[in-house]
DNA sequence: CGCAATTATGTCAGATTAGACATTGCCATC
DNA sequence: GATGGCAATGTCTAATCTGACATAATTGCG
């Protein structure tokens, strides 16, 4: 019961109710969070590495230059997927993107 | 289904012809499949090696059983952050998911 | 400063994905 | 060849994510 109603209300907008905001992502959701800051690091230094402004890369990933910037800045509403797809798009190996995931290691 | 990625690569600005269909799915395409199986192999991997079922997982995630199984297959309706919220909520750490991207190394 | 270019933020309709459930298939053990 | 546990697949509706657009905010330059 607990459990469901806060995953629910996680899933529904990353805010729960009380103390455990600040301080309270559980570990795994924090963890997750730091892997998708991770990826969006990555994503704006292959694209500055490559002179692109947010608007070139868009049009690569077919996407708008609001959908970049939020990827840059890892936010909520974007899925891993996207963050990933846009990592393959700009030339990221298997690789690149595994030392990226090294480099979110729990703090 | 094959209509579905069709769209959906169509969306992505891919140019689809009937042999990519069959064989082809663009490079990146390829590489996101093979991240998603090595992610997937290492959601049984971790799971089977904790003696944990399906159903017992799907009860730790908050989904279903079925779900599970779609998961452990890359099914097309699973999306990274699903992989990747399972391997954090069986205990992976971004050394170890690092570890399993590197295993989708291209062909 | 003024201006242009780039990047950031908010919102929305439409597309995609989620969990649930029903059902089926698969192997064991009896 | 029945029974039981586990895994796979199809299909719903609700929830989430996406690209697009509008619009700020920021940065760099003359």
């Amino acid at each position: 019961m607990k459990n469901d109603k806060r995953t629910r209300l996680e899933r529904a907008g990353w805010v729960v109710g009380d103390a455990t905001v600040f301080l309270g992502l559980s570990p795994e959701e924090q963890r997750f969070v730091e892997l998708k800051l991770a990826l969006a690091r990555g994503v704006r230094q292959l694209r500055e590495r490559q002179g692109l402004t947010q608007a070139a890369l868009a049009k690569q990933l077919g996407s708008s230059q609001s959908r970049v910037a939020k990827i840059e800045a890892a936010d909520k509403t974007v899925s891993l997927d996207l963050l990933m797809r846009s990592l393959l798009s700009i030339g990221a190996t298997p690789r690149d993107i595994a030392k990226l995931i090294k480099t979110a290691e729990a703090a």
